[in-house]
DNA sequence: GCCAACGTTGGC
DNA sequence: GCCAACGTTGGC
């Protein structure tokens, strides 16, 4: 299994309605990068992911799973665009921020450091379990 | 609201 | 195939 971090602008899609979308989950729409694109095709059902709100927030609030591999966008035409449909698992028991993953030489190396503007991100085994410790978050 | 980073588009 | 122009993302 493999570990991700997706972004959301809370504005336009918060942690709050992937919850309320409970166990049906919610298209990864409108990705429209090659990287990030590629990123969901290498995902499998039961891979696991951080919910990162950017811009307002800028933390890890919760934890996805990846419910569906990667199909058509419906939101476009353009056949080069694809996404996973994710549901929420549970929150973070508490929000790990921008701030402290920058602040942290173990996760100095994070794409969410290194790529900023890369919207889908893989994760390590390694950053995966050492920020559930930091958040208090049971595996 | 600004701006840096960077991906994409389109002219040549 | 190169590169300038442009658009978008996301931190500050």
């Amino acid at each position: 299994m493999s570990f991700w971090l997706f972004k959301s602008e809370p504005d336009a899609w918060s942690w709050d309605q992937q919850v309320a979308k409970g166990a049906a989950g919610e298209e990864w729409t409108g990705v429209r990068n090659y990287q990030a694109r590629n990123n969901m095709r290498a995902m499998k059902p039961g891979d696991l992911g951080f919910f990162y709100h950017s811009n307002i927030g800028k933390e890890m609030v919760g934890i996805v799973e990846v419910i569906r591999e990667s199909a058509p966008d419906s939101t476009t035409e353009d056949p080069r665009w694809d996404c996973v449909v994710i549901k929420a698992v549970k929150p973070l028991n508490r929000p790990v921020s921008l701030d402290e993953v920058k602040a942290d030489p173990k996760l100095a190396e994070m794409a969410l450091v290194k790529s900023t503007r890369l919207s889908v991100q893989p994760v390590t085994p390694e950053e995966w379990a050492y920020i559930l410790k930091l958040s208090g978050t049971e595996a």
